[in-house]
DNA sequence: TAATTTATTGACCAAACGGTCAGGATCAGG
DNA sequence: CCTGATCCTGACCGTTTGGTCAATAAATTA
């Protein structure tokens, strides 16, 4: 409804809509659905909250646009898992992706995370169809190289929430792992370094 | 300050003060804290809302003491290593341990996750103190044990990451992973597999 | 340039929310 | 049973918030 196709749009539609979800992602990442207010939204946008509410027509919208418009580039890496590629290689790939993903994108990240932990009011639909066939997929592609040998045996989707939780979580919970570790340290970095020997100890057949 | 010693209560200020305890948690776990009302808590509780101001002065105060008085149980399974027990069944029973938090917890640990994504306005100093101590504590004894070579050397402070955020995975995000797993299926005790075998191959030496 | 559509905003509204308070109910100790 | 302290609540208040609207400004089109 909202979603006109952008070649529908006038400049000044794109311009605007585009500052809107950039404000939102700032505002609603930071302090959840509830915790965002349609002005910190707008301040971010540089625009005034009528403005803001004449472009998506109420909060919810904002988000729900906000999260679709995310998805994508949320869930790319997994889809770039190869076949016909290295298993081991392939594997780490998509866990330094996701990696760099937490590094490159927190806000999205968090922005997810509010979501889901919130009980993804505005995610069912898509949690429970898209997002169970993508992991399908892959877990497809896993299970076929665990089969032929060259991965070690382990539950596949198990395996992925495990790529899932910790590379959001250095995102997700940026400041306990910076408390914890204390400063001149970095998270991202080390992480990388402790993930890839950690799968590859793990998958190595 | 408003964390009297139960002594000095009487039998209706415990009774009241923990009814308040129960329905914050509810509350709190299930919409984060700028979307959870007194309103909402006190219903939870079965109170009435000036009643439930009567004891605790404001929706901080409440947040804030719930925070402090989960803080040890959510804590305890680090400080029961035992550096004189065997390393990998230590390790492994920290990590069963913790996924039995997320198990019979799961609104705890919820109610921290929002905290901790939030950036924690109500732990900074918990973040910065103690738990930094008692993660030294854990780290040290870890490393003794990869020193003796009796657990595969790894970063120590990114293991617990690791345990952390797998184990408290499966209670914060649960929607998720229901959603990707399918009907049917026992997620905690699945992970719990998966999670032995998994720390098994990573710090046996 | 005139007409029409699109964009923008200040002022406003009703509901929700955190919190207060005076007064009444209940309880414990003498 | 009396009395003082504790406990409880309906009514209320100021603020915040999501959202509306009439009026104006800026683009676009004819």
């Amino acid at each position: 409804m909202t979603d006109a196709k952008p070649s529908q749009m006038t400049r000044i539609q794109q311009k605007n809509r585009d500052l809107i979800m950039q404000g939102a992602l700032n505002v609603f990442s930071a302090n959840g659905f509830r915790g965002a207010t349609i002005d910190q939204i707008a301040k971010s946008a540089g625009l005034s909250k009528p403005n803001v509410l004449y472009y998506f027509g109420s909060k919810d919208e904002i988000h729900k646009a906000l999260l679709t418009a995310m998805l994508d580039l949320w869930l790319a890496p997994m889809q770039l898992i190869d076949p016909y590629g290295d298993p081991l290689e392939e594997v780490l790939g998509y866990v330094r992706a996701k990696m760099a993903m937490s590094r490159d994108y927190p806000r999205e990240s968090r922005l997810f995370a509010y979501e889901i932990l919130q009980g993804a009011p505005h995610l069912t639909e898509i949690l429970g169809g898209g997002l169970r066939e993508i992991v399908d997929r892959a877990v497809i592609i896993l299970n076929r190289w665990m089969d032929e040998g060259r991965l070690a045996r382990v539950e596949p989707r198990h395996l992925i929430f495990s790529i899932w939780s910790m590379t959001q979580h250095y995102a997700d919970f940026e400041i306990q792992v910076r408390a914890v570790l204390g400063s001149g340290r970095d998270p991202f970095a080390e992480g990388e370094v402790f993930l890839d020997q950690m799968y590859r100890k793990i998958l190595t057949p």
